[in-house]
DNA sequence: GAATTAACTGAATCACGGTTCAGTAGTGGT
DNA sequence: ACCACTACTGAACCGTGATTCAGTTAATTC
């Protein structure tokens, strides 16, 4: 049984729970099988983590920072702020290789009814909104976009509420929205909201 | 302990049944819970759906047929499309008293991982796209709205998708999203797809 | 108004899975 | 080489909550 520094084996723990909720959703979520999927004993997941719902919020936390890591390391390019809005949303979508959707939708459930992970989800949800706002803002200083009458921030919510929107239905009626009429669409819509102005 | 007949009882079970995961959560939901809101046994319960999985389903699907139901009866108004079209998106949205987006939110992370539910799922969205595509397309006809170059099918598909993502912002980030702003953003988006030259 | 059926209950069962705990064994420091 | 600390395990515990079942009583039928 390789031993592993405390901080190694958690991210290896955070990672394993991810991909069983992946898996098998949240609702059917054991210890157990966290722990066979690497083969340590569940008494080891609990000792890093205490308890199962900390491990929950731990491993949602965890995958949300992720994914905003790559979206900022997108924004930080030196490329025109169109150019990195829509690589930005493309890696917002489920699209995105690791990016799974399943693991967002059980977690909204979630966290309807917990208050740690509602603020998780919160606190997520601001930075995507920051870093799509910053990226507006960037693009109308530049030029490349008209300067609108709402805030680059609320164009950012509409922004993300649209996507959300088409995820699930992307992933719930396939046949309705594939993966590609998603992309056209959330194409369409943001260049509705920021060169409305073309004529 | 008022006797009922069973069709009557079931409709009792499946309305409490709702009502509970509407206050608690589907992740928390006891088959007990249920009895008691009603003051019968959890036996009873049983003995009336046989699981506790069958009961869930027969609730959801109980409880999208309701608001299919109303939906459909604003659409069999003898009034203009586009009046009908916003009332049945108002219905829609979390603001229609007894809809709450809380059931369908865990609804979702439900069907993800259950064909039963997902199949439930799939045939109301079906259905309330059916309702929008022959409003857009009544509306159409009679010249209320231009004759765009999607179908009216395309069109229902893209409004709910935006609605859903809207609910889930108003549900998670009220402060960005509050149900006055939901509501004028969905208006500003169904005339976006349905009016688009205006000029 | 007896007989049959259908709604209903309470107590027991039973599996499941998170957590505890006492102990084992690597690891890093001196 | 020894010590202290930390990662780790296996077996037991224990609460929970769905389901079962044998029986009870209200409705319905004839």
């Amino acid at each position: 049984m390789s031993r592993k520094r405390a901080s190694v084996r958690r991210e290896e723990i955070l990672a394993a729970t991810i991909e069983e909720i992946e898996a098998t959703g949240l609702r059917t979520l054991r210890v157990a099988d966290v722990a066979k999927r690497l083969g340590l004993s569940p008494s080891l997941v609990i000792y890093h983590f205490v308890t199962k719902e900390a491990l929950v919020a731990a491993a949602f936390a965890h995958a949300g920072e992720n994914d905003l890591y790559r979206a900022r390391r997108i924004a930080a390019t030196g490329r025109p702020a169109r150019e990195k809005l829509d690589e930005v949303i493309a890696w917002y979508m489920p699209t995105g290789s690791t990016r799974s959707w399943k693991i967002w939708i059980d977690g909204w459930s979630a966290g309807l009814f917990d208050t740690e992970l509602k603020a998780t989800f919160a606190a997520l949800d601001k930075e995507w909104k920051a870093i799509l706002a910053s990226l507006i803002e960037a693009g109308r200083d530049a030029g490349e976009f008209a300067p609108g009458a709402d805030s680059a921030q609320t164009i950012a919510t509409r922004i993300l509420a649209y996507l959300d929107g088409l995820a699930i239905q992307a992933m719930f009626h396939p046949g309705d929205v594939s993966r590609q009429v998603m992309g056209e669409w959330a194409g369409a819509f943001v260049a509705r909201e920021l060169e409305p102005a073309e004529s």
